[in-house]
RNA sequence: GGCCUGGUAGCCAAGGGGUUUAAGGCAACAGUUUGCAAAACUGUGAUUCACCGGUUCGAAUCCGGUCCAGGCCU
């Protein structure tokens, strides 16, 4: 991938859980005069450390001489877990972001494992006007599938027919369309605005070993990091309440149920550690759709691989 | 050695002569994805019920034997 223009250059580190893009994406950050953009939608959450594996410490470089960096990071730790956030919101502190780090002559690093957030960045999803409409969802929610759907066909019945099976049968994406859909803009799905050049690196490992990396990690920040105390601070300390540290899914979810002792500790960490198995399975689902979509997404086995990648595409 | 109970997909497991061309759950794999995305959701599996033989129009289901596992007895 060459750039012909001067177009803004961005990098991209993305791939699945336990990769390293953390690691990658400060090392190029020192490298390359870069700032890291983290595209993980529970990384922006305070207080919630060790479970998304923010490893803020990796930020700081120290070196031989005694002297410490520090790569600057943007969207981590932006609000704290009780505020709701999602793809609108990243999107438009990514965008801010992007544009400061480009003035300052600098290079954006958007880096994280959440493929929704990255691609609608880089493809510069046109996100609907249509804001969260609490009544109508809540309105919506007491209705069953089929009268989703019937209620979807009657305001755009070629939208209801074209949407996959499993959307169909998804409520809470149902009641999302019919949000969008009943307001005169609808979807539009065109992307828009000039295109950034982007080289996209992506992260990952055979699967066994993938899963292996995973498994240490998890009885790494269960015994060293003591991640169950961070659980119960945000339960306790921070007022989160237990369904919603359910929502926030994995390490959340079931060190929450091991706290309420709906879970034995051998049960936590099994069905937890195949929970973030599952997760970075559909993390390269994700990335394979990307790709089939005509992205092209650099898959790299070493850092050195990446550097000379970089390299030639700042050229 | 004798008696009893059980052997159904990678794991757990229902069914106990025809309505089973064998429920369900987990895992695995594949996929969906434009405002909760670490979320939510969808799809896929046994020509076969330890093995051999028998009864029967018909057996995973009944009978006999063999093997294996667990329990009890001497």
């Amino acid at each position: 991938m060459f750039s012909i223009s001067n177009k803004n250059k961005i990098l991209v580190i993305t791939g699945t859980t336990a990769s390293g893009k953390t690691g990658l994406a400060v090392k190029l950050a020192h490298k390359f005069n870069g700032e890291i953009i983290s595209a993980d939608c529970r990384q922006v959450y305070k207080y919630m450390d060790i479970g998304t594996g923010k490893d803020l410490g990796e930020y700081k470089l120290k070196f031989p001489a005694g002297k410490e960096v520090n790569i600057p990071y943007h969207l981590i730790d932006v609000v704290h877990p009780n505020t709701e956030y999602n793809l609108v919101k990243w999107k438009i502190k990514a965008e801010l972001a992007v544009k400061e780090i480009l003035n300052k002559e600098r290079v954006p690093i958007i880096a994280g494992g959440t493929g929704l957030y990255t691609q609608a960045l880089v493809d510069n999803y046109d996100l609907s006007v249509v804001g969260q409409d609490k009544k109508l969802r809540e309105r919506l929610d007491k209705k069953n599938i089929k009268q989703l759907v019937d209620e979807l066909k009657k305001i755009n019945s070629k939208f209801a027919e074209n949407l996959h099976v499993s959307d169909k049968k998804n409520k809470r994406r149902l009641i999302r369309y019919l949000e969008v859909l009943r307001g005169a803009a609808g979807f539009s799905q065109k992307a828009s605005g000039d295109k950034n050049d982007y080289l996209i690196i992506g992260l990952t490992y055979p699967r066994d070993i993938l899963k292996k990396r995973i498994y240490e990690r998890l009885i790494e920040r269960l015994e060293k990091e003591d991640m169950i105390r961070e659980v119960e601070k945000l339960h306790k300390k921070y007022g989160v309440s237990w369904k919603r540290l359910k929502n926030f899914g994995l390490e959340y979810k079931f060190i929450s149920l091991y706290l309420k002792k709906e879970l034995s500790y051998d049960e936590m960490v099994e069905k937890l550690n195949i929970a973030i198995g599952q997760f970075a399975k559909r993390q390269m689902t994700w990335l394979r759709r990307w790709e089939k979509q005509g992205t092209e997404i650099n898959w790299v086995k070493s850092e050195k691989e990446a550097e000379r990648l970089v390299e030639n595409f700042l050229k």
